[in-house]
DNA sequence: TATTGTTATACTCTATAACTATA
DNA sequence: TATAGTTATAGAGTATAACAATA
């Protein structure tokens, strides 16, 4: 049997520390949608829709970082359930402009509010202004690039 | 066109940016390691079973939150790599005792100057107190399960 | 020529079930 | 009966290439 402490290498790396962070919320984000019969993805692109009507599949892909060609099975899946609606554009008539239903808004503002309990519980021991400086150093991460 | 922003909807969330910061973080970390063939995975199993002697492939696919299904072929591949060896354990004749050979010591401790490397400029402009407290938040994290 | 949406395909990661040999 | 390692397989998620319609 390995000792109680099998990782300590890897500990002293804080992309360690990110991924086991970022893995463990995951994984209790996507319980937290499970009953609305949403994903993570699903959730993002109904809110990206419903913050940016008439978006195109093209410029939700690159919002949502992933290619145009799956998009459009998940585009598909959500139409096929009424979330949102595919609308011809006279001015470019290859775009479609992407809009959330009314039961689309509904069922995102439900989701919304399952996301927001879920963070609840996770930033449970955290102060407003540590909660503000974690977010502002993960922003300064990314920015690296 | 969308916006500037259109991901504001979800910019509220603390796991948006947890999970943007660790893809961000994730695919530079890929990137130090292709030019010794290692994967993140590949490079945390060296790290653990060079860290325990003689572990199992049970106990590594535990260290590593994998099944142990999957761990069989990356071990295989380490193994014909001739980075660790398979010894056979006299005591209990199921299992394998896991080693790094020299080779895969070598290569290890060059990986992990790169991945070092890789942290540094990563977190180029933190204080080392706040990258300490960065570790110390995202541990949090992971511990409210 | 370039772009949008689309289809088909492939590749990686991960998960599950069933088997064998040992305990 | 339980466990270690193994095999095969299936399911996600993601990436690439090629195509028709339109710009």
């Amino acid at each position: 049997m390995a000792g109680l402490s099998p990782d300590s290498p890897l500990r002293g790396f804080v992309g360690y520390h990110l991924k086991r962070a970022y893995m463990s919320i995951h994984s209790d984000f996507v319980a937290s949608l499970t009953h609305l019969d949403l994903k993570p993805t699903t959730y993002s692109a109904l809110a990206i829709i419903n913050e940016n009507p008439d978006i195109s599949q093209t410029d939700l892909a690159r919002a949502l970082a992933m290619e145009r060609s799956n998009i459009v099975v998940m585009v598909d899946e959500l139409q096929a359930r009424g979330l949102i609606v595919r609308n011809k554009v006279p001015t470019d008539r290859r775009v479609y402009a992407l809009r959330t239903t009314s039961k689309g808004i509904e069922l995102f503002l439900e989701a919304s509010r399952a996301v927001k309990k879920h963070e609840d519980k996770l930033l449970d021991g955290f102060a407003p202004e540590e909660r503000a400086q974690l977010v502002e150093m993960l922003i300064r991460i990314q920015q690296v690039k």
